[in-house]
DNA sequence: TCAAAAGTGTTCGCTATACACCCATGG
DNA sequence: CCATGGGTGTATAGCGAACACTTTTGA
């Protein structure tokens, strides 16, 4: 069984940069390759487009079958067509960016050869996975600017130093600790959590020194309702 | 002559939407289509990817080829995906958004089925073109919010004013007159011109009421300079 | 009990906003 | 000479950056 075309067609795939945080790192997910080539490097989750889906579903789906993992947000970010990207044929990518909370992540953990690595200490890449990589960091940066998608990285359940490590993370700036707490409740899109402990919230806990951080919720109604009513900025 | 796959290969095309700014009014080209299907819809200029070049190479291509015209900036926005958007086949089409000045407008007025129409009057659009239109549209408005970008829909010399109506045009906000001009002068990267009558400059000057406005010109390496060297926003 | 981490408050300066006023030009 | 459009100036409010102090917790 083959397709014939009157016109060379170039082969389409997706590729998928998840990332997910542990509450002090950022991390990515790779796969590592089996076969040539670039056997023994590292690449994200993807594949070749099916016809009868479009890119967002194939990209999902790769990553489904290859990680188990279903994100908590997806988008697609860039395409990426070099002409000799990949060696056996012409390929042409369609990049996603997406993000996955910690509980997400604990879930869908079978065995495959997908590993989560922190940005700091990446592997080899297969192909332009390199290039790939720095166009996502960067679109994960312009996105969290301005959008709430950061708590789309946390648990239901967090506390704000927490998600100013996060945002340290992938800006790589630093904020001050007062500063950032009182800008983030003025946006009054969080709600203290009193009763936090009674959830059954996994305690990845990292051995706690000094005060106990409060808990928050993050009401995405709330946020959603106030981004279309009135002139409001979500902005760091 | 034929090409044979071992998988479907959907086909790959770029779409190329360009804008341009006649001082009051944001234009787009469109291009008439003389074939089934969608004949005598408009559509814009784009057409299948070569295997020996890349995206942008390939939008640049067709555009030039079917309008003449080269773009003063282009920018991949997003790749359109969905399963059945041409009727004869599956067709993945990545857009790209770019932006051409009104004298190079002038220059590139080949014969062609292309016409520039107005954001406000758009005639039936062919495919999925009015959803890609729309997400042009909104990639502009992003981009130009803090990009210097605006500069390369105007002339060489242009007014104050002449820049509030590209800003209001495409982010459709009203701008107060005094504080805009004040913001733009304080960013330092407009250096004014005292003798711009004495240059080929088009007068396109529609006619003129009230005082004169003074010209400026953009001075784009004091912008790249200060962008690197130090914490300075561009934005609107 | 002490150091580390988190919560709360205060000051200062910049800038966005909302205006008023003056200048140039063409009908 | 006056209406229209452009240039310049000023007052105010609010937010961001910098920083001091208090509270809680585990070692």
């Amino acid at each position: 069984m083959s397709y014939t075309y009157k016109y060379p067609h170039p082969a389409v795939t997706t590729d998928c940069v998840i990332f997910s945080f542990d509450g002090n790192d950022l991390k990515v997910l790779l796969i590592e390759r089996g076969n040539e080539p670039y056997k023994g490097y590292w690449a994200f989750p993807g594949g070749f487009l099916n016809m009868d889906e479009n890119a967002e579903q194939g990209a999902l789906r790769e990553l489904q079958e290859e990680t188990g993992l279903i994100p908590n947000y997806i988008e697609q970010f860039h395409t990426f067509t070099k002409v000799d990207r990949d060696p056996r044929e012409r390929v042409v990518s369609i990049a996603y960016l997406a993000l996955i909370k910690p509980t997400d992540v604990k879930g869908g953990d079978d065995a495959s050869d997908a590993k989560w690595f922190s940005l700091k200490e990446l592997p080899p890449l297969a192909f332009d996975h390199e290039y790939i990589f720095r166009v996502a960091q960067q679109a994960l940066r312009e996105r969290i600017y301005f959008e709430s998608i950061g708590f789309d990285l946390l648990g239901d359940y967090f506390t704000i130093p927490e998600v100013q490590r996060l945002y340290e993370a992938i800006l790589n700036i630093q904020f001050d600790r007062r500063n950032f707490q009182k800008k983030l409740l003025l946006m009054d899109i969080l709600e203290e959590v009193e009763d936090w402990e009674s959830t059954e919230e996994n305690e990845n806990q990292t051995v706690t020194r000094g005060r106990k951080a409060k808990k928050y919720r993050f009401n995405r109604k709330k946020y959603e309702k106030m981004k279309e009513s009135g002139h409001f900025k979500f902005e760091f």
